[in-house]
DNA sequence: AGAAAGTGTTATACACTCTTAACAGAGTAA
DNA sequence: TTACTCTGTTAAGAGTGTATAACACTTTCT
């Protein structure tokens, strides 16, 4: 029933993803981003981002020439701020509505931002806005106390059915195997 | 600031977390897993899954002799029940709590459950039986009522300040490139 | 100009996951 | 037993994304 991702045809992968979002952020900073800094900001070595690089230039997502500096064309700005957006949101999200803790939500946000749907980052901003009304901030208080309520408890007894499951030995999270060849 | 995402030695790759979960789907309905089936049920080619199963055996996760059926070992059982209850967790929370359409919201959580953290999770959780009880019902029926006020306005006017970025052309969220080489 | 340092590219290799095609084992029907 | 069919494995190769190392270009310093 549930099918392996695949990608559709000519889609950015979430490796891609993250280029155009570091090039972003570096020209903002700068005015233009250089193969060196793309490497820093996403800790890879200047070979993979010039190889990168020379893809996003087949496709028209940046201007370059050799041995000088990377900029976005219009059509790859208009991709790297959509990705910059749903990346916020997904981090607005996590540490706003959820609570979670800062430096855990810039991490998650950056791992889930490649797969979260038009759909469902459409709801996400709705469930963050809803929130931020002043008449429910009583609402998300509410929330808040319901989790620190949730945690402290041994056993977990508003929330058992999936607790049982989920919240069980670390193990289970991060596995002990031997690495994987 | 933001890295590559770089699992943590040892810990599952999404695709094999997709295998686990479907041999343990597969475990459920008939008590044991083919090659076949397990192909079948991700639409990958037997060789894919051969190869995938002799990792799995070699880290103690399944149960495998040459020419027979898969089995999860308790160590394996763990991890897939583990994966699963991620998954669907996942799913009711954007089925239920944002109200994505349910085949979505099978799509979405397939592609996001590897990448939730637990702590993440755990606020899921909390979130879900926040909205279950039944004091709460009202607010989730005034989130829906917001959506879809917030869905029909043409200038987006609730939300505007993040929709200028994210409802804008899909060209932006199915990207309009050749296919990528 | 010449040397040194910094930046970018190419070549090569590896890991991972998948495919197709050919082959091997097991079960079944004649 | 033989032949057919189903199931599983191996081999070879493609695609993506990465690393290291060597090389090329550019800039800066003297």
């Amino acid at each position: 029933m549930q099918n392996t991702y695949k990608r559709s045809p000519g889609a950015l992968s979430p490796s891609q993803e993250h280029y155009l979002r570091a090039i972003w952020r570096i020209q903002e900073d700068k005015g233009y981003a250089r193969v060196t800094d793309i490497g820093n900001e996403l800790g890879v070595a200047k070979a993979a981002v010039s190889a990168a690089v020379k893809g996003f230039k087949k496709e028209g997502l940046v201007d370059h020439r050799h041995y000088e500096q990377v900029s976005l064309t219009s059509k790859g700005a208009r991709h790297a701020q959509e990705i910059s957006s749903r990346f916020s949101i997904m981090q607005t999200f996590l540490e706003d509505v959820l609570g979670v803790e800062s430096e855990s939500a810039l991490l998650d946000a950056c791992l889930l931002e490649h797969y979260v749907s038009k759909g469902t980052i459409d709801r996400l901003i709705d469930l963050i806005r809803f929130f931020e009304k002043e008449d429910r901030k009583g609402v998300l208080e509410q929330f808040r106390d319901f989790h620190r309520e949730c945690e402290t408890e041994d056993s977990c007894r508003i929330c058992n059915f999936h607790c049982d499951v989920v919240l069980a030995p670390d193990e289970l999270i991060q596995p002990d195997l031997p690495g994987g060849g």
